[in-house]
DNA sequence: ATGGCTGCTTTGAGCAGA
């Protein structure tokens, strides 16, 4: 199985631009954030007409998570959006079992900057995040976990670390509660080959990020053991960051057995 | 070349993203 993550930054500017990834890619599980789309509008029937199942809950202008999957591996079960025990007004979270696989999509909130409320909000809501997952590992032996962390995990994964040092998405705070969950059993993807120095998930829009490779790797896929033990490839699709508007973030891949 | 923000909103300046 062929499994992604992406970042989409509004799913109505970049249907179509999923779609075309999702062929050339031959993905088979994509978890996307960042639909900005209630559900009312979310655009079920294209998608099936392309042949994917979907599964989401959004809401207008911002968060909005979904999981989409090729319809010849079934239908999708157990269907649960949100975090139970978290009284949260976006749309963040969805979670479903596909082809054997338990599937999380997760959204991260940003925190916009350290100390701020959102940043207090953002650490409030990754420990609701770490009892819920740890409730999902106990329950699913085969699981991924897909999202926009907001959180680069160590040095290596941010362009200029002197520079992010302390900042969101970087702060210590944020990542010993990314290694909490790694603590929990889950394990990230991409660390389990070898990578190319300086791949990252996300670049800014602003200040040639792209073209400088001024990017932080903040999107990440977690494995359970027993699926890590079957996966075979995680890379970062940079290509995707290319051409006509795109998204700021790429996707990320793996490949597990199942 | 991959190029200097983008998408969204009570349509237009302000917010949020990261």
């Amino acid at each position: 199985m062929k499994l992604a993550t992406w970042n989409i930054n509004s799913l109505k500017m970049r249907l179509g631009r999923v779609l075309e990834w999702l062929t050339a890619s031959a993905t088979d599980v994509l978890c996307l954030q960042e639909t900005k789309l209630e559900d009312a509008t979310f655009p079920r029937l294209e998608l099936e007409a392309a042949g994917y199942g979907c599964v989401f809950t959004g809401q207008r202008t911002y968060n909005g998570v979904a999981i989409l999957w090729r319809r010849e591996l079934g239908e999708a079960s157990d269907v649960v959006a949100g975090l139970p025990d978290f009284a949260d007004q976006a749309a963040r979270v969805v979670a479903a079992t596909i082809a054997g696989v338990r599937v999380v999509c997760l959204y991260v909130p940003n925190g916009q900057s350290v100390g701020s409320d959102k940043y207090r909000y953002k650490l409030d809501w990754c420990k609701a995040a770490t009892a819920y997952l740890r409730q999902v590992i106990a329950a699913h032996a085969s699981l991924a976990v897909g999202g926009d962390f907001n959180i680069a995990p160590e040095p290596r994964d941010v362009h200029d670390p002197a520079l992010w040092e302390g900042s969101v998405l970087f702060s210590e705070p944020e990542r010993a509660l990314f290694r909490r969950w790694v603590e929990l059993g889950l394990v990230d993807a991409f660390r389990l080959f070898e990578q190319p120095p300086n791949t990252f998930s996300w670049w800014d829009y602003r200040m040639l990020a792209f073209p400088k490779n001024h990017g932080l790797r903040i999107d990440h896929v977690l494995l359970s053991p027993a699926l890590a033990s079957t996966c075979t490839l995680c890379r970062i699709d940079r290509n995707a960051r290319k051409g006509e508007k795109p998204s700021d973030h790429a996707p990320v891949i793996v490949e597990v057995a199942t």
